[in-house]
DNA sequence: AAAAAAGGTTAAAGAAAGTGTAAAGGATTG
DNA sequence: CAATCCTTTACACTTTCTTTAACCTTTTTT
């Protein structure tokens, strides 16, 4: 089961492509407009986004742009348009399919499932965050680069922070989600293993990316400057 | 630069088509009837497939199962079909995409270049890493041009490996697609497997070919790798 | 500004995971 | 139905990772 994301300002068509997903096995969050999608996408992690163009806020090609610029994830663009200058731009700058409303609703699903099929192998599966681009497949780290080896844990916990990046982690939830197994409180083996993978990626950058917040846990660091302590 | 085989029976469009890929550098190839891009698909080795739907001989939807038969290489379907149903069956029976006729060769183009860019896939009779070639036909792998005999399993998971270079396979997955059977965790005799996949590869070179993932599972190590701990 | 609380770092002991050999147990085949 | 080959189990050994513990630093509270 994958966890698809919609973003489409029209209340219908976002139901009707909820329903139609949900029905085929998947798990589906929907947004109603350009930024609400930004922020489910930057807060969570989907394995596929279908998004209208037409949106309030911010129109579907410039989140597509948004999101490509550090994520591969497939993105199925569905508009009104039919406009072939527009569609051919639109699959040129990253878009993985495009359907043209009015849309068949098993067309859609058919479509939906080659993209699921195809990212499962394919190896370029990855998430980047600055300098830090992170495989899940290969689960691989780079820092500018340059090859960092990480340890189940530390990659476990790398993973969750770069793909959720904005979210602050409580300690026990980032124990229990890179264990997998019950947090038992006041326990320093988090910080290690926080500590070390700073040190793994300093190695390679002066900037530091895992922020600690007092008192609730760690989350990875915003990249645009004006940063507060 | 990637090798692309055309099946259609009209010759402008194939012409047409086959300038196009031209064009955005790749090299063609093109066949003029079902059997014959079945025999083309057999002898030679290509990265996609332009598959027209009505064709002499053998139907394109014939073709397509035929091929997907054994093999995963992406195959767009170009039709004057514009009925849904058809489309459907096609896109569920393994097409990565459907064009309909007429097509904008821009939109082509961008189709071919989004099925590339996601495939990993090579359609090669046999596939070589490094100094080993293995081949799924007659199940046999060679190390530096001499032969190894690898039983069942052995086989099975140094085809799965080799397949997906880079990408981790967990005890799991490994064992659950090499034997086609449940994997009840906590089992050595994967490991043992894995032993003597490498004892084999060893008598005819030094390089280490299956790398531990620590905590997780296995996968092919990097051929020109620059890691470090 | 001192005390208290939370977090950071290091090194080393202990736990967990992986390796390879050998032998027992199954399956297959002539 | 016996011989053979493959798979699995067992075990002693090696490697790597995780956790503990001690001590240090930073932040917050009083």
């Amino acid at each position: 089961m994958s966890k698809i994301l919609i973003i489409e300002d029209n209340n219908e068509i976002n139901g009707l492509l909820s329903e139609l997903i949900s029905n085929i096995g998947h798990q589906v969050v929907s947004a109603y407009s350009g930024p609400e999608g930004l922020r489910l996408f930057r807060e969570d992690s989907f394995s596929l986004i279908l998004l209208d163009l037409m949106l309030p806020g911010k129109s579907g090609e410039e989140i597509l742009v948004e999101m490509r610029s550090n994520s591969n994830i497939p993105i199925i663009v569905i508009s009104a348009k039919s406009d072939i200058d527009e569609k051919v731009k639109l699959l040129e700058s990253g878009a993985n399919d495009y359907i043209t409303k009015p849309f068949d609703t098993r067309e859609v699903a058919a479509r939906i499932e080659i993209q699921l099929r195809n990212s499962t192998y394919s190896n370029s599966a990855f998430v980047s965050y600055g300098e830090l681009k992170i495989s899940s497949i290969n689960r691989t780290v780079m820092v500018n680069d340059s090859e960092i080896v990480l340890t189940r844990h530390e990659f476990n916990i790398l993973e969750l922070l770069i793909k959720h990046p904005q979210k602050v982690y409580s300690k026990q939830e980032l124990y229990e989600q890179a264990w997998d197994e019950m947090y038992l409180g006041e326990d320093k083996t988090l910080n290690v293993h926080i500590s070390n993978i700073r040190k793994k990626i300093k190695e390679y950058t002066d900037t530091e990316y895992i922020e600690t917040v007092w008192g609730i846990g760690f989350r990875i660091k915003g990249l645009a400057v004006g940063g507060r302590r």
